[in-house]
Formats: structure tokens, C-alpha cells, sequence
DNA sequence: GCAAGGTC
């Protein structure tokens, strides 16, 4: 019996392969320089000794586009391309990976797939499937239930197959052929009306797409706020105590109040009852967590404001590293370690470095604790980790250095116990108000000693209080003060944004930050190098015309500062349109991405058909379609407005 | 010349 086994990418096929042959397959090139075909023998419990090819793909094979005859803009009116025939065909560059499979598969009684256990998995299997029916229709297909590379694990898997899910492969067709036909018909329209309106975006492309618009949509609400902010004052009231040396600020539980009479009323009160009273003094142990296990998302949050770098660099470095072997896969959104999984053997490597060597050897010396659990788990891959250790000047790229040393420091942190401390709160009674003031004494700092990106530190020490006793305050006073502006968007912050919204994936959202740069929509710039407040802070700058502030390349290297986003004329103009355009189906807010995921779970759970959920919604689209038609005035005199100053 | 999703 032969059985051809494929996986998503070549490390999945190499490690599985490897697991299952006892380290001993042959090796066979193909015709892709990434994937090789590994020949083993294998006994599977329902099929007996086997012939086992194991081999992959990387990532899609087919590739969906409109007929060829829609390919020129001008063949038919951009709406047309919500009815346009669809052609799904093998991937540019993929002919080498699919025809492996073909040829595999010819003489093969099994296909045993073995992509990530997601949605888009299962879609990928559905393509291998397509393939491997090519030549062979009658071939029987089965797929592998795993989710990490324990050996246990993919022994389980492969002597229990499932079936191919092909309700989840049905919900991404579904998705491609919705983001396809949005995205073309917005894309085309709103090019040629505006390239033709402009002239300052003659020769530019404006791109719609479900994920790109949101991305801008954040970037311009919170320049808004900052636009419109204006600032109040406030008032409160703080008091002082001196002891033992120490000067003691209590602050006012109240915190602030805009209205100044009452917070003068409540201070005469305050000065009329004549001494404060110590109304409690607690003290008690306090602890700040270690850190989770590592997603994709913190990665490139942390990368941003830690490091100082952009997510599209981050994301660069770390599939870098991990096709050399050093990280696990750098694209995941699992937050808890497998409880099978040998976590002291990767801690055991990492004993050897000049940095955190010694520390490492503390955790293997008895400080090790289980990580803590997160709550998210795509079922297809680890958190991220280091693999190996790697020695400084092993990595000729300083940035590659610190992106490695922040995923093993943060490894360590997992596996370490939380920092110990103890905290006092120190309760007054004043005149009917309360106060208060609060100290931290670190006892046992245990993971930050190795997780230099948290802070906690010890406060100034407070000076002995007792509950009841009677206290005269050295200083009373009100103050006053002003609320400042919010700030423009960092990049941590919007990767945050684009997360809770549903905004694109762990793998794409660096790119989809990366396109709306590319397209004139927004500009980075380094925090606080604009100057904020007053009009026009964003608005000279970009006239829309591509990405222009010299960023491209060098995307936030030198580990420098933290990036802000500033939207251009072109981006706030497009937002605006759209909000006055149809504000409730607006394409720059994040609902309609919301709406796809609702519908492709409802397709997973067989509440709905691909068929239903794909009529129901061309339906709706172009429903908005026709409105930004009609309306195509607003959207050109936005861009009037904003562009031809 | 259009999307977003895999992966290299």
C-alpha cells in the first residue's frame, strides 16, 4: 500500500517525517528547492505496512482570479465584477509543488493530509485533494488531527486519520470569493473615478480592501480625536505629612473633578474638621504575573515598543530565524504551551549563553514552574520559542540578535515564578474625604531578573502609620490642571486594535500596515517628532501620493524610537466619504470583517451553505456599492477638499 | 494595475 502524506509547509513534513520513520526516510529533491519527498515505510493500524511518501506544499496552491476577460479595467463597469465568472487555477510559481502531488498520488491508494489543523488548513487540504484526484480519482483521503510536534502526539495522529473538513474549506472558498469580488469592484472604481477627478491621484492607485480600509479607519479615528481634542481643566485636592524624614503625598480618592466650587467646597470642609485620621493601614503581599506564553501578535506589539521596530520587521527577522532553526514558528496565536510538551529540555539549552545562561540553570536548580495559560489556542501551532541556542555574534544582524534574545528572555519569564512583593495602602479621613497613598517593597523578583521589559520597582518607603491615630498634615492644597491630548496611534496600539477587531491575521496584519502605507493612506513618523495640537498636524504632510517620508526601507532599524501614524489628506478624505456615504455600513470601520467571520463560522457549523452566505452577501455589497455610486460626488469633493488646497 | 490568505 502507498500513502502519500502532505503537509502546509516543508518544516511540518521534515519534523512529522522524521517522527515517524525513527529518523531514517529517504530523501528524494522535487521540483521546488523548499520541499523534498521523504520515502520511509510505516505501519499504520488500519492500513497495514505502508509505502509512505511524505511531502507538502507551502501554504495555497490555486489562486482564484476573474475570467481573463474582465483583466482590463475598462472591459466592464466595475460592478459587473460582482456577477464576473471565477477561475480557480494553480498558483503562480506553485507548478512544481502541484504537479509533486500529482505524480505522488498517481500510484498511490491513500492521501493522508497533513496542513494545520484551521480553517485555512483545511481549505489548503481541499486544494492537495483537488490535485491529488488529478490522476488518481478513486484515492482514498484522509486527514491528520494534530496540533504541536510532540512525538506522542504525531504518533496518536497518524495512526488515528479523520476526515477532511470540508465545511471549514467551503467557509474560506466563501471568504476568498467575497474579499475578491469587494475588493476588485471598490478597487476599480474608486481608481478610475478619482484618477479621473484629481489630478494630484492621477496616476495613483486607490485599493479597496476589507482589511486595508479598517486599518486606515483606526489610524484616522484616533488623529481625529487628537484633531479635536480640546483641553479641560481640573481640579483636586492633595494633602501632605511629613514623618521620620519622609514627605508623604496622599492623593484624593476622588481623583479629579471639573467642577471648581465643589472641589473648593469640599476642601474648606476639609480644613474646617481641623486633623486627618488614619483610617486604615494594610499591608499585604502583592505579586506581578510573569508574562504568557508568546503569540504573534505580542511579538510584534512587544517588537514595536520595545525594540523599536516595525511589525513588517519583526515579522521578517522572525521567520528568518526560524527557517534557520533557531525559533518555533513564528506564526501563531496560541498562548498556552501543550502539557506534553518538554519545556525544561528547551530551558537545558539555553544554559550555555553569557547572558542568561546562569539564569536558565536556576530554573533547571528548582525555580521552574509550569507556564501559565493563556486563553487563546489556534490548534495549529506552539507559542513561539526559542529552538536552539544561538551565540551572540552567530547572527551577524544586530536587530536579528534582539528579536532572538527577546523571544528566549520571554521564554524564560514563562517558566519562572511570578515577582514577589509586598504592598501598604495607607487610608485618610478628612473632612468627610478620603485620601490616600500606597507603597511597594519587592521581595523576590524572580522572572524580571531575566525580563528586563517589565518594571517593577520598589516605591520610597512608608513611614510607620497606625489605624486611628490623629494626624496633622503639613499641606493642604488644591490643585489644578489640564487633561492633555491623546497621541496618535503606535504601532503596538494599532496591531492591539486591528487584533480585537478581527482585523486581518496573525500572519498579514504587518503587510496590511505595510499596504496602507504603500498606497498614500497613512505616514509613520517617529512619536513626538511632529508636534501635536492645533490644525493641520497631519494635514500638510502627504499629499497621497505614495509612500513618501523616506521609511520604506529602514522601517524603525538603529532599535530607535517608538512609530506613530499619521493619516494623509488622501486617507482622511477617504474615510470621511465613507462615513458620510453610508456611515452604518462604512467600509472604513472593522464591522464588515466581523460580519465575514460570523458568516464563515456559520458555514463551519453547517447553519448556512457556502452558496447561501455568498448570495446573502454580494446582496448586501452591492447594496453599498450602488450608494457609493450614486454618492461618487461625495467621495470626489472629500478628495477636492482635502487634496487641492 | 484590483483582495486576503497561506508560505519562502
Amino acid at each position: 500500500m502507498k500513502v502519500v502524506c502532505i503537509a502546509e509547509k516543508p518544516s511540518i513534513s521534515k519534523a512529522v517525517a522524521g517522527i515517524l520513520s525513527g529518523g531514517r526516510p529517504s530523501v528524494r529533491d522535487t521540483r521546488n528547492k523548499y520541499i523534498k519527498n521523504y520515502d520511509f515505510t510505516y505501519r499504520f493500524p488500519s492500513w497495514g505496512d505502508c509505502h509512505v511518501t511524505f511531502s507538502c506544499v507551502m501554504g495555497h496552491l490555486m489562486e482564484i482570479d476573474f475570467e481573463p476577460a474582465y483583466k482590463s479595467w475598462q472591459s466592464c463597469p466595475p460592478a459587473a465584477l460582482f456577477e464576473a465568472r471565477i477561475v480557480s487555477k494553480v498558483g503562480k510559481d506553485q507548478k512544481g509543488v502541484y504537479d509533486n502531488i500529482v505524480s505522488e498520488c498517481a500510484r498511490a491508494e491513500i492521501l493522508f493530509i497533513w496542513t494545520d489543523c484551521d480553517r485555512e488548513g483545511e481549505h489548503i487540504g481541499s486544494e492537495v485533494m483537488g490535485a491529488a484526484r488529478q490522476k488518481n480519482p478513486n484515492i482514498r483521503i484522509y486527514r491528520a488531527n494534530f496540533n504541536n510536534l510532540e512525538r506522542a502526539h504525531i504518533i496518536q495522529a497518524a495512526r488515528n486519520p479523520v476526515a477532511l473538513d470540508l465545511r471549514a474549506a467551503a467557509a474560506v472558498d466563501a471568504r476568498q470569493e467575497l474579499d475578491l469580488r469587494l475588493g476588485a469592484a471598490f478597487t476599480r472604481f474608486q481608481t478610475l473615478q478619482l484618477q479621473q477627478a484629481i489630478q494630484a491621484l492621477a496616476d495613483q492607485i486607490i485599493s479597496y480592501g476589507s482589511c486595508q480600509f479598517p486599518t486606515l479607519g483606526f489610524v484616522v479615528d484616533r488623529w481625529r480625536r487628537v484633531q479635536n481634542f480640546r483641553p479641560e481643566t481640573f481640579w483636586s485636592i492633595k494633602v501632605s505629612y511629613v514623618r521620620d524624614d519622609i514627605d508623604v503625598e496622599f492623593t484624593w480618592k476622588r481623583g479629579r473633578l471639573f467642577d471648581q466650587l465643589a472641589v473648593v467646597l469640599m476642601f474648606e470642609r476639609c480644613l474646617e474638621s481641623g486633623m486627618a485620621r488614619v483610617a486604615s493601614v494594610i499591608r499585604k503581599p502583592t505579586s506581578k504575573w510573569r508574562p504568557l506564553p508568546l503569540t504573534t501578535v505580542e511579538l510584534q506589539k512587544q517588537g514595536a515598543r520595545f525594540l523599536g521596530m516595525s511589525s513588517k520587521k519583526v515579522m521578517d527577522i522572525a521567520e528568518k530565524l526560524y527557517n534557520n532553526g533557531f525559533l518555533s514558528y513564528p506564526r501563531t496565536e496560541t498562548d498556552q504551551f501543550d502539557p506534553g510538551m518538554n519545556l525544561r529540555a528547551l530551558v537545558e539549552k539555553q544554559v550555555v549563553d553569557q547572558q542568561w545562561g546562569t539564569y536558565a540553570q536556576k530554573l533547571l536548580d528548582g525555580d521552574y514552574r509550569a507556564p501559565r495559560n493563556g486563553r487563546n489556542n489556534d490548534k495549529a501551532h506552539p507559542p513561539i520559542h526559542p529552538i536552539a541556542h544561538v551565540a551572540p555574534h552567530a547572527l551577524r544582524d544586530r536587530d536579528e540578535h534582539r528579536v532572538y534574545e527577546f523571544v528566549v528572555r520571554r521564554f524564560l519569564a514563562c517558566v519562572s515564578e511570578d515577582a514577589k512583593g509586598e504592598s501598604s495602602t495607607v487610608d485618610l479621613e478628612y473632612g468627610g474625604e478620603r485620601f490616600s497613598t500606597s507603597g511597594l517593597i519587592v521581595l523576590a523578583r524572580n522572572y524580571l531578573d531575566v525580563y528586563p521589559y517589565d518594571r517593577w520597582t520598589s516605591s520610597r518607603p512608608l513611614p510607620a502609620f497606625t489605624q486611628g491615630e490623629l494626624i496633622p498634615l503639613d499641606t493642604a492644597n488644591v490643585t489644578e490642571g489640564e487633561t492633555s491630548s491623546p497621541s496618535l496611534l503606535t504601532e503596538s496600539e494599532l496591531i492591539g486594535l486591528m487584533d480585537a477587531n478581527g482585523i486581518g491575521t496573525d500572519a498579514t496584519m504587518a503587510d496590511h500596515i505595510e499596504k496602507v502605507c504603500e498606497r498614500g493612506y497613512v505616514f509613520k513618523r517617529p512619536k513626538g517628532g511632529g508636534g501635536r495640537g492645533g490644525r493641520g498636524g497631519g494635514r500638510g504632510r502627504g499629499r497621497g501620493r505614495g509612500a513618501a517620508n523616506g521609511d520604506n526601507g529602514g522601517g524603525g532599524t538603529g532599535g530607535g524610537g517608538i512609530t506613530e501614524f499619521v493619516p494623509s489628506n488622501l486617507g482622511v478624505a477617504l474615510v470621511e466619504a465613507y462615513d458620510t456615504i453610508a456611515f452604518d455600513a462604512s467600509l472604513t470601520k472593522p464591522f464588515l470583517r466581523k460580519e465575514m467571520e460570523e458568516k464563515m463560522r456559520a458555514i463551519c457549523d453547517g447553519r448556512k451553505t457556502r452558496q447561501e452566505v455568498v448570495h446573502e452577501s454580494l446582496e448586501q455589497y452591492r447594496e453599498v456599492f450602488v450608494k457609493a455610486n450614486r454618492e461618487v460626488g461625495v467621495l470626489k469633493e472629500a478628495c477636492r477638499r482635502y487634496l487641492e488646497v
